[in-house]
DNA sequence: GCCTTTCGCTACGCCTCGTAGCGTAACGCC
DNA sequence: GGCGTTACGCTACGAGGCGTAGCGAAAGGC
């Protein structure tokens, strides 16, 4: 998330946040406009207002930059208490679909993804940012239905469900939205939920 | 997959045809070297023995020729019958997760598709080219499926499932190899064709 | 008030893009 | 076999992005 580390010097001159703020606004607001491919770094510094170099000091690469613009907008998701799991899944999937109606995590997003495939630092930095930090929801979701008691404890959970339901859920939604660019409408997160749900409680029947 | 999709003279030289196959295999040359990001027309246009310009005259852009390069490694993927439903998705499962091991599909599929969300012509070529087609599998797997009596007939099944279907199958691969970026090994296959299984068999009990 | 670091700015070499123009090569048709 | 048509290889070009270097000025810590 943040752009360097800790690892900076005490003296001299420090870094403007200010800079940092507009830098990544700047960012979202040019994928926007022109999407991934087209957005180049000298513009968003004009945008930002400040100089290429600036840019350069803080981001080695466009990959890198676009990633932390995008990622705080993940941060948005929740996962409040609807008062059964099939409300608490259909809700959350609404909200992520939401998200892929952006156009700036649209067209980024598969884009850092497609470069990270090349650039194992890069994937690093995607899943500490983006990826590990939202199985959160996958975890609060569970925690919350085995209170419920919707789900048996955790004691009785094969290792990696979290993993694999997490998948499941970001990965059908994505593909339905961005590959087969069809709406993510409420029949549709419905079905899915349903489906879901009924393997989850067969695997919960027989370990 | 065609080039140029019909109309074209029946005079003068043709094209030749030696020429297109040598640019999609260099096409695919070129991604396991270079990856997306840095493959360039003019490199692709070296490897195969032809100029640049010949290259334009076929393809608009980088993209559409990545497209048409790719997809027809996704005609490799073949569903042989296994006997049960459970093996025959496990097997598909596992021949989709080995084809985005290669290291071209794996850094062109997100790339193209990050691409289309800005490029309708380009979306419309990639449904037609690799996702309308591959559908094809989860057809065939369903008709098996019904007449092994394991899936109730077509007339008890809502529509739009087998596409229900294809997001969560594809969407949870991919999502595991290219953004988790972990292993499609045995036990996850075993897993998620479990979790799958178990929610088929949950809506067929209850349509 | 000095030292350190960042800042904005300008300029640069390098590369890729996509196109234009040329002469030549290969085919269908008569 | 000749003619018309189209594709081909080649060269060259302007446009534009990349990433870096070097400068003087500004903004903090001590």
């Amino acid at each position: 998330m943040c752009s360097a580390p800790i690892p900076r010097s005490r003296t001299g001159r420090p870094r403007s946040a200010r800079a940092d703020a507009a830098i990544l606004e700047a960012t979202r607001a040019a994928l926007v406009e022109l999407g991934w491919s087209k957005l180049t770094m000298g513009d968003v510094a004009g945008r930002a207002g400040v100089a290429k170099t600036t840019l350069y000091r803080r981001w080695a690469s466009k990959n890198e930059l676009v990633v932390d613009a995008v990622a705080v907008l993940f941060d948005e998701l929740e996962l409040p208490d609807r008062g059964s799991l099939t409300a608490d899944i259909e809700g959350v999937v609404r909200q992520f679909a939401a998200l892929l109606e952006r156009p700036e995590t649209k067209t980024a997003l598969m884009a850092v993804i497609a470069e990270s495939t090349r650039d194992e630092p890069l994937r690093e930095r995607i899943r500490v940012s983006i990826v590990e930090r939202q199985k959160r929801l996958v975890l609060e979701g569970r925690r919350r239905a085995q209170a419920r008691g919707e789900l048996p404890t955790t004691s009785g959970t094969a290792p990696g469900t979290d993993d694999l339901i997490f998948d499941v859920i970001a990965g059908a939604v994505v593909h339905r939205a961005l590959v087969s660019a069809e709406p993510v409408d409420a029949e549709w997160v419905r079905r899915f939920t349903a489906l879901l749900l009924g393997g989850l409680a067969a695997a919960a029947a027989q370990p």
